[in-house]
RNA sequence: GUGGAUGUAGCUCAGUUGGCAGAGCGCCAGAUUGUGGCUCUGGUUGUCGCGGGUUCGAGCCCCGUCAUCCACCCCA
């Protein structure tokens, strides 16, 4: 039901039980593995004077001129929210100063892009994402890439595919962009309208068309890498034979491109065919940033936290799974128990043990069924007679079996700590 | 930004040519005075997304608006 004029704002959603559980897991699993790669958390602000997307990601790229969050703040500053999350941590990396140009940092938080939401993309939308400073270096490429493919794997996402290509180096880009127009140029007539009109002006967005008359051209043409330098091929043969080495299929994909500016030698994508059309679980590539006059080199990548739920789920996984459970439920007979349980509860919560209880005075067959809806494996009922005993009945869930034990024994039977 | 579909109970959805607002699930209670799940019985739940219009009468028709879903563009 709606919240009437409190509803969300379009493509904005809350993560909320059960679901969240699930994203809570994604995101310790994440957290947990990046660290045996020697990447650190760095946490960044969300919003950032516009300049510091505008240039690294490219004035004239869509996601800049068409998709940005951007007004101006109280003090009359243009700012954005951010879009994606290289441009701010390379910016922050850049103010820690010389000590970090190695650096290996992880991120993991919203962006926010103004576009019409579909399946798997929303305008506030999560990435975890890493980078890698240093100067370009294959080996560098295949350890990222490899890292990434071992989260995914720890994730337990299995029919993820790898799809790795090239940018080549600023003047393999000129170079490419020359060699294509003139290729494509005997086939205009087959293209569709869109291709037809950006055929000079974004010459590789017509490799990723998906109209088949485009496909069809696009087979007919030599592969981008042939107009690129020597080096630049070598380099990208150097990577898959890291990774494959590194026991991770990659399958070059002449198609691929990638809609930064910032992008330059290695570029990659992780697919998944549980997603539909926005099939994307993941992008990544080498970058080279200019900020300040200063170059920044590294390697990174953005993976979206929605779509590798989606994913997920389309592979089986189930929300209610990762639901946190209690390990305890308390019931009460009576006022004076119920008093005792809330002092009881506090102090096996201070042991470490999950407890849940009803604090409302409801039926004995009312807090069993709370107890049991909530998947406690073990409920302690206690009335007058068991507080006057120092004890209370446990209650084996599972095997419906119902012992009298202490309530020292109790304790000692849930505390973790 | 463009195109298509959808919006009715907490959830999933029926609702005929415009004529009393429905089902299943869930939830609550009882069968069982202090015991969950299974079963049976009973009960509860509505700004029909929102705002206008047409009509004796609108969940249904018309206009607008918001949101969701799907696709395009682009991207994670």
């Amino acid at each position: 039901m709606s919240s009437g004029g409190f509803s969300p704002l379009q493509g904005m959603s809350d993560i909320a039980p059960p679901e969240v559980g699930l994203w809570q897991r994604v995101e310790s699993v994440a957290r947990s593995l990046f660290p045996l790669y020697g990447f650190e958390e760095i946490r960044t602000p969300i919003l950032e004077r516009t300049p510091v997307f505008t240039r690294a990601i490219g004035e004239g790229t869509d996601v800049v001129q068409k998709e940005m969050y951007t007004f101006d703040d109280r003090g009359g500053r243009q700012v954005s929210l951010r879009p994606e999350g290289t441009a701010g941590v390379i910016r922050a990396l850049c103010e820690l100063g010389p000590d970090f140009a190695e650096a290996r940092v992880f991120y993991i938080g919203p962006m926010f892009r103004a576009e019409r939401p579909q399946a798997g993309r929303k305008r506030q939308f999560h990435q975890i994402g890493v980078e890698a400073l240093g100067a370009p270096s294959p080996a560098a490429d295949a350890e990222c890439i490899a890292m990434q493919m071992h989260l995914v794997e720890q994730w337990g996402l299995g029919g993820a595919v790898l799809h790795v290509h090239t940018r080549g180096v600023a003047a393999d880009q000129a170079a490419v962009r020359a060699g294509l127009i003139e290729a494509v140029r005997p086939h205009l007539g087959a293209l569709c309208e869109e291709c037809r009109r950006r055929h000079e002006t974004h010459p590789l967005r017509i490799l990723d068309c998906k109209n088949p008359g485009c496909r069809a051209v696009v087979d007919t043409l030599p592969p981008v890498m042939s107009f690129m330098a020597p080096e630049s091929r070598a380099y990208l043969d150097e990577v898959v034979a890291r990774l494959g080495a590194l026991g991770v299929p990659a399958q070059v994909d002449p198609r691929l491109i990638r809609g930064l500016d910032y992008y330059e030698h290695t570029i990659w994508e992780i697919t998944h065919a549980a997603l539909g059309a926005q099939d994307a679980l993941a992008g990544g590539g080498r970058y080279r940033i200019d900020l300040d006059g200063r170059a920044v080199e590294g390697v990174g990548f953005a993976m979206g936290v929605e779509r590798v739920i989606m994913a997920l789920m389309g592979a089986g996984v189930k929300v209610e799974d990762y639901r946190g459970r209690p390990d305890l439920w308390l019931v009460a007979v009576g006022d004076r128990a119920r008093e005792e349980n809330l002092a009881l509860a506090q102090q096996l919560r201070r042991r470490g043990a999950a407890v849940g209880l009803d604090t409302s005075g409801r039926s004995v067959k009312a807090q069993m069924r709370a107890a049991n809806r909530r998947g406690a494996p073990w409920v302690a009922v206690r009335g007058d007679d068991e507080l006057a005993a120092g004890r209370c009945q446990l209650k084996d869930m599972a095997a419906g079996a119902e012992q009298s034990v202490t309530v020292g024994e109790l304790i000692a039977r849930f505390a973790k700590a």
